[in-house]
DNA sequence: CCGGCTTTTCAGATGTTATTGAAATGACTA
DNA sequence: TAGTCATTTCAATAACATCTGAAAAGCCGG
């Protein structure tokens, strides 16, 4: 339609958008070609189907619907579709704040969840368990005490990082409005 | 000296915790044995040297020294020494807060400002240089117009993210009352 | 400046994750 | 139902990251 042959720059700045952001992506383990999807879907800002993001991406067809999917299961990227066409096109989320919003949201729940989930385990074994156990040296109890504290640090802090998150990802533009405050507040 | 070999519970605790830790650094792209090494140092609260450590978590000079190195980068462990001793020991940084804030500091560092000055580049490809181009139709514009509009989009959500998190980062435990804060402000 | 002890380095082995491509599956039409 | 086109799956493979162990380099007291 619009784009030319020769239209060098816009086609140049988009390419290296999406190595900046496939880069990043992996370096928070994404997969870099998930990443470099996304970053083609928000940038160029089109639908696109499988075969035209295989081609400007020079990805195998697999590695482009598996790609394609982790994102829409992220939330990150949404199915369209054409008249008359029988292929899906994609489309990426284009407000910023959603999308970081669903990235948090997945990380928390892929990483912090699970790991929260075996310290409150862990915190168990220690807990009044031991004192009921026969002879123990004063030491040792100091030991478990000293272990108690340092673990329910842990403990607290990823909880109260679980709640902030919580805040940015609860919905609608909530997260930023903090964020500005934040900034504001703490000149 | 203290903890005799029956000592079951405390320890069992320990290597639970060490592989809980291990788990959630590898999914956060750091090597699962540097954030073990961590852990280990963090939940004993003891100083230890590499053999201690090669021993208790089996694994081989090359990569204690290795993953030790890397965390006195991050400024996570600290090295200190025992009298007549030559070894060196290791103790971790036992405040979660700080050793959070030496975590994004880092993380910042190595994928955040990469890519803030990649977009920054990437934004001059496709400036004013391109009304300056010979003949180009008025949807060519617009694309272009579109583009910088995303491109921008994404620049000043990195930014604030930059910024917030030097908020978050400061020295003195201003990112624990932030948090605190915010926690509060919305209930 | 030698000998013993400690730490660092790094080439190769090992383990992990991402990608391909072709076959299986699904979805729609006539 | 058979035929066409699109999508998903998955075993094989390629690419990448991590780990080992032995050799090299540092360090120190005598």
């Amino acid at each position: 339609m619009s784009t030319t042959h020769h239209q060098g720059a816009l086609r140049e700045a988009q390419d290296r958008f999406v190595s900046a952001w496939g880069q990043m992506g992996a370096a928070w383990g994404i997969s870099r070609t998930m990443a470099e999807v996304h970053a083609l879907l928000y940038i160029t800002g089109q639908p696109m189907n499988t075969d035209d993001i295989m081609d400007r991406l020079q990805i195998s067809r697999g590695n482009a619907s598996m790609s394609l999917r982790a994102l829409l299961d992220w939330g990150v990227v949404q199915r369209s579709h054409k008249r008359g066409d029988r292929k899906e096109y994609f489309t990426a989320e284009q407000d910023v704040w959603t999308l970081f919003r669903a990235i948090v949201r997945e990380r928390m729940k892929r990483e912090v969840d699970p790991v929260l989930a075996s310290l409150f385990e862990i915190r168990d074994l220690t807990s009044v368990e031991s004192s009921r156990k026969s002879a123990i040296s004063a030491d040792d109890k100091q030991a478990v005490l000293e272990h108690n504290r340092r673990l329910d640090a842990m403990l607290d802090f990823l909880q109260t990082m679980e709640k902030l998150s919580q805040r940015f990802v609860s919905p609608s533009g909530r997260g930023l409005r903090l964020a500005a405050t934040v900034l504001g507040k703490v000149s």
